[in-house]
DNA sequence: CTGAAAGCGCTTACAG
DNA sequence: CTGAAAGCGCTTACAG
């Protein structure tokens, strides 16, 4: 496995002539060296191609540039836009950036958030939604809590009841309820909700905040109503499928998601639906592609860049009272053109 | 920064009643160790929330279970797309995934792998086009060296002429050519491209690939005829825009990206004009989006999942000959709604 | 099967 | 400013 293992400190001492301490303080500079060490240090290193082990260089103490990163899945439009935001970040200070899929599986989430403790990550970002299940609320916090104690730092995007971390909140109730608001005024009263999985907080958190904006107006959700698939592209077309299947007689769809509702719009299509004219489809998120879709999206627009961003800033940022910070995100509601008057 | 530091080896030796080294196998499965010690490592570290320290025993000798992965930007659908088939990879193997994104700048891609080779990462992965430019192939190459003779391992997506290792090869040139054929038995004789930054040999072997096939049927591409900009979304719209304002006599687009055809399906319709009615768009791809795009694109569809699987496959299996294995991958035509019969 | 010991490659007080 | 030494937390021959 090692044919010939890298060039060591020791080495580079040996060639310069000087003790490693010298060399490894005059390749940190961390201490004053005297010019001509210094730069006999710099030559050799130069020459024998050293790079410092950053295993060793973090068991003697100094601190780990890495910060782990779980996200549902890396290929996501949604996640994308996020880890744009990390990424940028994470460049200007020269953080390594671990990033784990979990595929929504709880248990594979639990498992990465232990390798990145082993790998004593700077900081741990969960991002996306979480699961309303004690069970796995429970491992994870077992996980973390150590992780913190031993000065980890954890931030998360979107809702996490149980865990007492910085927290970057994208404001779903209220984003749902304004494009409930926004597709009454413009005439809707039968609505059909494309949901994902219940237990996450996410799909719960929208689908509430519209259901009872549209209850406020007088106008009910029948549990028929809502219809509750995978969520993804597939998981939209699947559930759209479905219902018009068995018939639609809404004038109005709502995805939680824009990856859902790109499949919704999928599924109309191919069954000779025009959007908006026959039924008008709104999503959630923003994600970038979506304004380039015909007809382009209606949407809650969610600063997903930023949404980022500000994670892995809350996670930098030293934390003196150790209280939990809440940075909420409100979304806006942008009508497009696949939403049109209701006939 | 260490207000109560993680629980040691030593600390689960100590709760057991047995030496570090027993604890140590105990954990690891590595020896046989006798099932009632066994049994009290296990609580102990149970109790303690043990989990070792992934840097002390990548010291000690232990592999390390991390692939790098270096992209021009992850919240690139293209990317996004390969970056899926490397992560479910990955994870079958029990492997972290670090990511870094070098948005385009060779010198930041040469600094990730100097980070890389410094986590002692048991493979690098390259994923996109290289430079044409012999300074950076020759840092990258500085870097890269060592790093093999020291055991790493090392495969790229896509073309990087100057580097021995393993590589991926998409058949751009091939797929580019193809697609020029495809056009031509459209009845298509003036074409317009747009083209990403010469200096990436990707750009390059799709211009040159597609260029070369029109010659062979008598039509000429003219160095007007070829646009060149940034090789994304908004790239794509500008070189559109740019060819619009000066007057389009094409009567098909070629991007050479399928990001940039959406760019550029977005600056016509912004003027008016209407696809593929008024113009054909084709890229080059497929990823996912373009399917669900109205009119669906046309493009060269590559196996996106399947680039990012063959190179950490090729990065995690035993190269004996070390010779350089290089695993091409077809595009294959698909003529889709964005582009019509020539007038 | 189990333990004492050496060693992985650094950094950082501690002397000088 | 520089060096000898200890120590970070593991793993793995080497004895027993």
């Amino acid at each position: 496995m090692q044919p010939r293992p890298h060039s060591t400190l020791e080495d580079v001492a040996k060639a310069a002539g000087v003790s490693p301490a010298t060399a490894s303080r005059a390749l940190n500079g961390t201490t004053q060296v005297r010019p001509h060490l210094r730069e006999r240090v710099l030559k050799a290193a130069e020459e024998l191609a050293y790079t410092p082990n950053a295993h060793a260089r973090a068991l003697a103490g100094a601190a780990h540039r890495t910060v782990g990163v779980i996200c549902h899945d890396v290929s996501d439009p949604y996640f994308a836009a996020v880890a744009g935001g990390i990424m940028r970040v994470a460049s200007d200070h020269d953080l390594l950036v671990t990033l784990a899929s979990t595929f929504r599986d709880p248990e594979r989430e639990v498992a990465y958030v232990s390798m990145l403790r082993a790998e004593r990550a700077a900081a741990i970002l969960l991002i996306g939604s979480g699961f309303e299940n004690p069970d796995w609320e429970r491992a994870l916090g077992a996980e973390l809590e150590p992780y913190l104690k031993g000065g980890g730092r954890v931030a998360v995007v979107s809702r996490h009841r149980s865990l007492r971390v910085d927290t970057v909140l994208p404001e779903n109730r209220a984003g749902a309820g304004a494009m409930a608001r926004a597709l009454l005024d413009l005439g809707h009263r039968r609505f059909t909700v494309l949901a994902g999985p219940r237990t996450l907080t996410t799909v719960a958190d929208r689908v509430g905040g519209f259901r009872d904006e549209l209850r406020r107006a007088g106008v009910a959700l029948r549990p028929a109503d809502i219809v509750e698939s995978a969520f993804t592209r597939d998981g939209g077309y699947a559930a759209m499928t479905e219902v018009l299947t068995r018939g639609l007689d809404a004038t109005c769809v709502f995805a939680v998601t824009d990856v859902m509702a790109i499949g919704a719009v999928a599924a109309l299509r191919d069954r000779g639906l025009s959007v908006p004219a026959d039924v008008s489809v709104a999503g959630f998120d923003d994600i970038p592609i979506v304004r380039d879709l015909t007809p382009p999206l209606t949407t809650v627009a969610l600063p997903l860049q930023q949404l980022g961003e500000r994670a892995i800033e809350l996670a930098l940022t030293e934390n003196p009272g150790r209280r939990r910070r809440i940075h909420r995100m409100a979304g806006e509601v942008v009508i497009r053109a696949s939403t049109a008057k209701a006939l």
